[in-house]
DNA sequence: TCACATTTAATTGTTCGCAATTGAATGTGC
DNA sequence: GCACATTCAATTGCGAACAATTAAATGTGA
């Protein structure tokens, strides 16, 4: 029994899952990232976190959430790590008391001229045309947003 | 300065990067199954050993750890787990000792004809057609396997 | 105004994920 | 046969990720 393949069992089989696909992928782009982060100080959440404060400072944290789609439970201690790596800093805003504010310090800000060789590095390990990769991240940003819908009722 | 933004920041911006649709994906695949696997009372890497051990049981730790691309750190206690609900027994291997032998328990077996509803909850949730799925989820794993070719050097 | 709901971060506890180390078992070269 | 390297799982420590709760600030309706 359970001995020959089953046509039954298709669909549990981890090959043919594509969440599985997904899972394992972003593992591999970790452990690419992982030593050029290094060089900058930043673990690969943490690097999304000053990717999004390059584009735009001085937000409260739920803003920086909503584009990573983490919430404060992760947030809070990472940005606090942030803040000990003099990355940035953490105020009380003065027209919500409530909204705590995340600032690049000049070091934060020095660190986006350091950061610009990473993306050529994950191109050339990603070993595929810049065309194929934006035709690849359309489908999955899609797939994504059509599954957080339905987590959203 | 940093206010129009420059050309020269395309690189480094969220959304042209294809490593956050794929941790953004994962995630979102994760807050998908949650609600499924907690029926099962599993997991998302618990239902991936499960998945490995239904196509093939009594299995080195080593094994599973090379099909889910994870290594022994995260599977040691994961598998306890496992073991603590009764799915699985783990036992040193009598021809080499240094090995741990996974084997599902007769619960851990019957599990699976609960889990048979969960693909297909999720294709729902995928709101795509199979085909289309297919295609990506090949694209995924060859960019994966990439990058893991690019980490062994 | 005052009771009440909402918003926002922070906190707590559990589970992953991985690097680094340990220790036991096995394989090898001489 | 014996020193040595290799293999494998377990352990430790740190950093996510998230559910659930707490607490403070703000908004709203009667």
């Amino acid at each position: 029994m359970a001995r020959k393949p089953s046509a039954a069992d298709a669909p549990l089989r981890l090959d043919n899952q594509i969440c599985f696909a997904v899972y394992s992928a972003a593992h591999a782009f970790n452990r690419v990232y992982k030593p050029l982060l290094d060089g900058l100080g930043l673990t690969y959440p943490q690097y999304l976190v000053m990717l999004v404060l390059w584009e735009r400072d001085d937000v409260p944290v739920k803003d920086i959430g909503e584009k990573l789609f983490l919430d404060s439970g992760t947030l809070t201690p990472l940005l606090k790590r942030l803040e000990a790596a003099h990355l940035v800093k953490r105020s009380r805003s003065r027209e919500d008391e409530r909204q705590v504010l995340i600032a690049l310090t000049p070091q934060g800000h020095a660190l986006k001229e350091k950061a610009r060789s990473v993306p050529q590095s994950i191109l050339a390990a990603s070993d595929c045309s810049v065309s194929e990769l934006v035709a690849m991240k359309d489908g999955i940003v899609a797939l994504r947003d059509r599954l957080n819908a339905v987590i959203g009722e």
